[in-house]
DNA sequence: ATAAAACTGGACTGTCTAGTTCCGTTTTTC
DNA sequence: GAAAAACGGAACTAGACAGTCCAGTTTTAT
């Protein structure tokens, strides 16, 4: 399969590494600054490129945003579901909700949430890409190491509770300090603090889906 | 006592009702287009008021902004802890987690939101008083009540886990759809799905602290 | 070698911006 | 009535911006 991209062209063929370059220095300046904040110009001359260039790569500024986020969320995956499947599952639920509480004190994620949020009004499509790719895929996998959990007789969680209960183990972890975070408010937190914030995580988690663990019937 | 603004001069006095709609004016532009995306111009003419008073009324654009958060931030009040505190204990809960929900719901509520996030890094003040106003004063509400509940032997939560207690709650109950509404993408949710959701938030709660509920010690 | 395309560097357009200042008018208090 | 200050309207300064264009240079495939 070849495409127009792929096609050999006579004359000097686009350099791979100037798109880079630019990429690169777009995202640095976008998530510092904001897209209205970044002007054109100054990517071409962070990323030691004419303007011209820049304009060949990408077709406006939309498409270079577009193409910034794209490549920043491709990047940050959340392999959190990787835990072995056998081994304790207090450990795979801590690592979980460890995993994504540092995904989200990584500044780079933050400056990412900013931005897309700010831009969310304008560019409605931006947004969803962002949210699909990021946000919801981890929520999926969640979701999907919840369900094997279950399957394997581990938790106690009924089929149409799942979302609810991977977003709360989720939420619960990081909710604690989310917003404090995108309002740049928040201090590194303390290892030992965290440690013993996400192990109340796991154990209310424990607490309301272990198989153990005694469900509250208040309708009766 | 009287202050600067008190003094009784000689001349026009300054209108407040021009105040009032430039303040008004510059609300709904920064909300829906952020402080860059906002001119001054724009704020005059559609406060019908010349730029001249705009600048007479408020220092700058920064002091402008301020102002307007300020004022929007004081409007939303979060009374949901008038909730009798002899009532239903459930109902009170419930009647927190749907206030929060639906506060969050709101179109201005999540603007505003996204807007200070998005000036949070260059109006760092802005954020703190968007934040020790907004959900910092919500939490502490929160905080207060299952206190009360605590001590009139309704909720079992020790000193130490009461904030965290108070996050839970409105963060089960929001969480679920916060992001998706700072990123535009949420449809306004049935209100059935909406009861059923917020039913297992309290559910989940109760089964937690509740007087009766069973402490799952995983450690022995 | 030659042709084709990427690239540089800069100039340029048209539009918008914040902030300030001018003048002439209106309103209010002394 | 007089003085003081708030207003409207407009201009101006000094600059930033996205996007286009062009002349000349470099790289590459044929």
């Amino acid at each position: 399969m070849t495409t127009a991209a792929d096609t050999v062209r006579p004359g000097r063929p686009k350099s791979g590494q100037k798109a880079q370059a630019i990429l690169y220095a777009a995202g640095e300046l976008f998530l510092s600054n904001g897209y209205q904040g970044t002007s054109m110009d100054a990517v071409a001359q962070r990323a030691g490129v004419s303007k011209q260039t820049v304009y060949s790569h990408f077709a406006n500024k939309e498409e270079l945003f577009k193409a910034c986020i794209r490549g920043k969320v491709a990047g940050y995956g959340f392999d959190g579901t990787a835990s072995d499947e056998h081994g304790d599952l207090r450990d795979a639920l801590s690592s979980i909700a460890r995993q994504f509480v540092e995904l989200m004190f990584d500044p780079e994620v933050i400056a990412m949430h900013r931005v897309v949020m700010a831009e969310a009004a304008s560019q409605p499509r931006i947004a969803e890409l962002f949210f699909d790719s990021g946000p919801k895929r981890t929520k999926a996998a969640v979701c999907e190491f919840l369900q094997r959990q279950v399957e394997a007789g581990r938790l106690q969680i009924s089929p149409d509770r799942l979302l609810y209960a991977a977003v709360q183990l989720l939420n619960t972890a990081a909710g604690m300090y989310q917003l404090s975070l995108w309002l740049g408010l928040q201090h590194p937190v303390d290892r030992t603090e965290l440690d013993a914030h996400l192990e109340r995580v796991v154990d209310d988690f424990l607490a309301l889906y272990d198989v153990g663990a005694t469900t509250v019937d208040a309708s009766v």
